[in-house]
DNA sequence: CCTCACGACTAGATCGATCTAGAAAGGCCG
DNA sequence: CGGCCTTTCTAGATCGATCTAGTCGTGAGG
């Protein structure tokens, strides 16, 4: 079935059917409900979409690029939370997402052939989602002359971007558990590359990793310590291979039993799933939360308040930032002139997985 | 720049630029990379995915619809693992998924327009992630004679499903619970309606519920207590209104402290996530689990055997059920034949969320 | 020398709509 | 009664590719 059949059926011209669907105002209303009936009748789902966007340009749809497989990438409740924002947004102008996650590693799958998915997407724009620097799959998307934005990183890419306040995020972690005589801390943190490596890393690793967001927020971390004026605080920067509580876990476990220098009094985790498996380790090596060891989150998703201990944590404004994605992209769909940059704030909710340490030390 | 452009700048036609991309073997190895290099200088990201989509009659994507928010929809770690599978198994073929879910209830949204979004999708096939009889997303997804696969429900509608064995889940769970000793259950429901509803669910909704998943998986705890043989069980149906912790935790608590008859000591979940908000109002009420109330979950997602204590759970092959799902809608793509139902096996994993009831009762 | 096969490339139809410009029919006014 | 609007409908071009059925050389075989 297509229009056009449909049209000989009736006995009126493809324009006048093509017309009922999208400008009831030119054709009589009598026509119009004939058509439709008989288009019921005949079973014609309606204009073929592929048909319609090819004319008009525009098939409805936005990209969402995932650096990694879709398992650890909504292992994160918080992208999940993002992604019905960016959908309420585009729901106005009834706009569909479309998925597009790398592959789980595998020998088989070349990256080449992987960005083929990119460019051979049916969509009208490009939402990517806090990938690598440098990912084949964001070269391909820019590559389209699409409109594109950014959430969080790569920075690089003078593409529009949204961002949440990061180093600000850790600074207020920090500054809260240095305000409550925390001297040893580590800073349990995200991937500085996608290179799959955890534990201790080094300064050279810190500093040059491709995800911008982790140094940012290590970054806010520093100039907390630096802002305390106290000399001698230690900074332990672990890495967690990918944002997940057993990926934490694993990662912490090591550290908090004896630190490179003392053990520990409190852990920086640069998201809320690291905290928990902060949270999980610690239990699992008898010290208490927040007794023994303090630990901070940052994203404050739905499970961070109703957790045992409920979470202390940096709360990022999660819903928002979809939305906000996603109106960036109507705007620039609609060829209206947008932010460069923009940055929503960062609060910090204190609750009860931070506490004073145990004993001082000198 | 499309590819008539790019043709006229090498100086060969259309078919020739379009064999390039397509059919390396049609021409000769140096035109080949001589149109490519060219393309690259121009800008030219390949061929036009809606063009080529129209032309071919496939589009390399498969729209997934939920029948609710996607935040809902993801509050279920469970629902990201599908995902996965889904993605991993349509990655053989390159095809993409298309995210549609209804949007936040809100008063200015009609569900018609909310149908239109199915209709005017550019997919070349569905996947109906359990959803609620009769939804207009599903009756518009089989106006379009495209090929669908159902997962777990609806059941009536004559397109390919792929189930878990609820029914044999919740027998095995109830079971081992009966078996512990325990004779006061309450059965914490997934919703039976979409319409929010929670609290004690009586027998009229229990068995004309449009959430037909829900009404199995009451089935197999009902069929345990009869098999049990023993008289005077009590089964007391709690239903949430969404399939997350929070929900589960409001909806439970009053049943808790004290049911319609005596006190329960044991919850069977219909999902981990309603697992989790059992324990969590356990506690809340200073009832030890499992010491004052055992709980059993559906699912083992990945935070079961890691949660507090461990989860006594059933466990459905979650990621192979979504690539199961990709295979049967590629199977239908290329017109192969495929099962009606494929039914996947349950397995009770017993970890420490369940113990005998503490005093027994004659 | 003629035919035939083969490799390399192309013309033109086609996929299924939307859109612009304009035609036919009917009503209103002077 | 003729001219001018409106309303209602249509013809034909267009969107940007793919695909079928060729054409045109060129070298091998008889």
């Amino acid at each position: 079935m297509t229009l056009q059949l449909l049209a000989r059926d009736v006995g009126v011209s493809r324009a006048t059917v093509s017309n009922a669907y999208n400008h009831p105002e030119q054709l009589s209303a009598a026509l119009r409900v004939r058509i439709l009936e008989r288009a019921a009748e005949l079973g014609f789902p309606g204009p073929n979409p592929l048909a319609r966007g090819l004319r008009r340009r525009r098939i409805g749809a936005v990209g969402v690029i995932f650096g990694e497989p879709l398992s650890y990438a909504f292992a994160d409740p918080a992208a999940a939370v993002i992604l019905d924002g960016l959908a309420q947004a585009l729901q106005t102008d009834r706009i569909a997402l479309l998925l597009l996650a790398a592959g789980h590693p595998a020998p088989s799958e070349t990256p080449g052939l992987d960005a083929q998915k990119v460019t051979d997407a049916a969509v009208d724009g490009w939402v990517v989602y806090s990938t690598e620097e440098g990912h084949p799959f964001v070269q391909a998307a820019l590559a389209r002359h699409e409109p594109v934005v950014i959430l969080d990183q790569p920075s690089s890419l003078g593409a529009p971007r949204v961002e949440v306040d990061s180093a600000e995020g850790t600074r207020l972690a920090t500054a809260h558990l240095l305000g409550l005589g925390h001297r040893d801390l580590v800073v349990l943190s995200l991937p500085f590359a996608g290179d799959g490596r955890s534990g201790l890393a080094d300064v050279r690793r810190q500093d040059h990793g491709t995800f911008e967001l982790t140094r940012r927020r290590l970054a806010g971390a520093r100039s907390a310590v630096a802002e305390s004026g106290s000399p001698g605080i230690e900074l332990t920067v672990v890495e967690c291979a990918h944002n997940d509580p057993a990926s934490a876990a694993a990662a912490v476990t090591p550290f908090l039993e004896q630190g490179p220098g003392a053990p520990p009094t409190a852990v920086v985790a640069m998201s809320d799933q690291l905290a928990f498996g902060a949270i999980r380790a610690a239990r699992a090596l008898g010290l208490a939360v927040p007794g023994d060891l303090s630990v901070v989150g940052f994203d404050d998703v739905a499970g961070a308040a109703g957790s045992e201990p409920p979470l202390t944590t940096v709360r990022q404004p999660l819903e928002e930032r979809g939305r906000l994605a996603g109106t960036l992209i109507l705007d620039l769909l609609h060829e209206r002139p947008v932010a460069a940059v923009t940055t929503l704030p960062v609060e910090l909710v204190v609750r009860s997985s931070t506490a004073p340490p145990k004993a001082g030390r000198p």
